[in-house]
DNA sequence: CGGCCTTTTGAATGTCTTCAAAGTGCGTGG
DNA sequence: CCACGCACTTTGAAGACATTCAAAAGGCCG
């Protein structure tokens, strides 16, 4: 459980994530930049494996993922899981802007994580929003654009072959994180067990393992020790049907 | 496509149904209600198969669903289709309380259906919320069960087998038609075509159909032209690992 | 070096899809 | 009123896709 340091998946915070990529979405005045950054300087860590949000939890303290991944999964009875989404970092998470909202589903640590208190923000945007448009702005595409990666996730898993889905799963990811700057074009680090995406992807881990081979055979990606490297991008993306979602009218980018 | 009258899914609006269904969520004044059934004055009729609201369509008119059955999808390039939701009678549509927001799938009738346009009460809860608190509430929590909703899918899709999935479908439908007064304790009337559930609940249509018949020869449901029986609640529910959802602290009845 | 977690492999099995065709129900037009 | 057409449901058979079980190989840490 070790392995993220070496992948260059360092905890070390970056305050800038959440500024970086809420422009995408609107510009942002310095003011509302500083509020951003300033969110840094109360932070938590948590090992792999915490439960950040239990299920049912009320959802009043919002949080910012400043370093490492998490998940919000659901899991049955007899121990099949499905992740419904993963939270990287520059995300929000347990940040609803509904009043008495509950969490839906439990969201738990998949790395080592540090995570910072996102209330200030909240705040900001429901108490005063004439003063932050910009990061009201933001927050709101932000939310519309969590819809549309479940709608996505759901195309996927409902409709899509274990090819494809992998295929747009490693897009997917590639295209959130490069939004924060931690991928390139064509390579992602990825810092998660073949069984952790094997639940996210609604696949068993064999066959999700052996899709992931083929994909390899096939020229289109290199997979080793949770760096993904996209030899086709171009290739990938139309095998996944993948496209860039849109959320609102005006966003200045939503890829 | 004209059975639908047929099975007591008649066409009359019924102007109390969103307020039935709110009921369940919050307390709502006299004047709440009113300015509810006052939506059932500026109503349209669509035939089925009528794309009610097209993906990327800004989403400034939010519609009630007074009558039929739609659906919001995606469709791939080579055909294959993923339902996301139902939306049933009662039900609030293109209903987004972000500003300058843009549907993110497609919205069709799958029936013949009325709608009204919901406008005044999208303006009640943004512009004049503190005068409509019921309204807002209840609306708020709508909108996380409708998220609740779609996790739900999810995990129906990824995790669950296709018997599980038919009868979770089956349970979550008449838990919603119940809301309104559409359903009874042990019985639904669900106008779908095999192929739409199928596509809902990612299964070939060959499949689903034997799927059910799977559920009929257990003498779980009884199922002919549209009216679901349920014969063993139950026992149903523990099939699917059906639950009712929880969105908000202090919902009266998530169920 | 040894232990544990993760990835990989093989083989058998099961679930689900596809293709094709027959059966059924309902509305329309003759 | 019956016959026809069309959409939907049902059936059969073959094959593809994905899972399960079991075990081996690889990598990392103590």
């Amino acid at each position: 459980m070790e392995r993220w340091r070496a992948l260059g998946l360092d905890t070390s915070p970056h305050a800038d994530l959440i500024a970086q990529r809420l422009s995408h979405f609107a510009e942002l005045s310095g003011r509302e930049i500083a509020l951003l950054e300033s969110l840094a300087q109360h932070t938590d860590e948590s090992a792999a494996g915490t439960e950040l949000i239990r299920e049912g939890q009320s959802l009043d303290s919002p949080r910012l993922m400043m370093a490492g991944w998490a998940c919000r999964y659901r899991t049955l009875p007899d121990g099949r899981r499905q992740i419904f989404k993963f939270i990287l970092p520059g995300d929000l998470f347990g940040f609803c802007l509904r009043p008495k909202a509950v969490a839906l589903t439990a969201t738990i640590a998949l790395t080592p994580v540090v995570t910072a208190d996102a209330s200030p923000l909240a705040t900001a945007i429901t108490k005063d929003a004439a003063s932050h448009p910009g990061l009201t702005q933001a927050c709101y595409a932000t939310v519309g654009l969590n819809e549309a990666y479940l709608l996505n996730q759901l195309v996927r898993v409902g409709r899509q072959t274990a090819y494809e889905r992998t295929a747009h799963f490693i897009l997917e990811i590639r295209e959130r994180l490069s939004m924060v700057g931690l991928a390139g074009e064509a390579s992602v680090a990825i810092p998660l067990t073949q069984e952790i995406m094997a639940d996210a992807l609604g696949l068993s881990v064999v066959h999700l393992n052996r899709t992931l081979q083929q994909l390899r055979r096939n020229q289109l990606i290199e997979f080793k020790g949770g760096m993904v490297r996209l030899l086709q991008p171009q290739r990938l993306a139309e095998i996944a049907n993948f496209r860039a979602p849109h959320v609102t009218e005006t966003a200045r980018a939503a890829a």
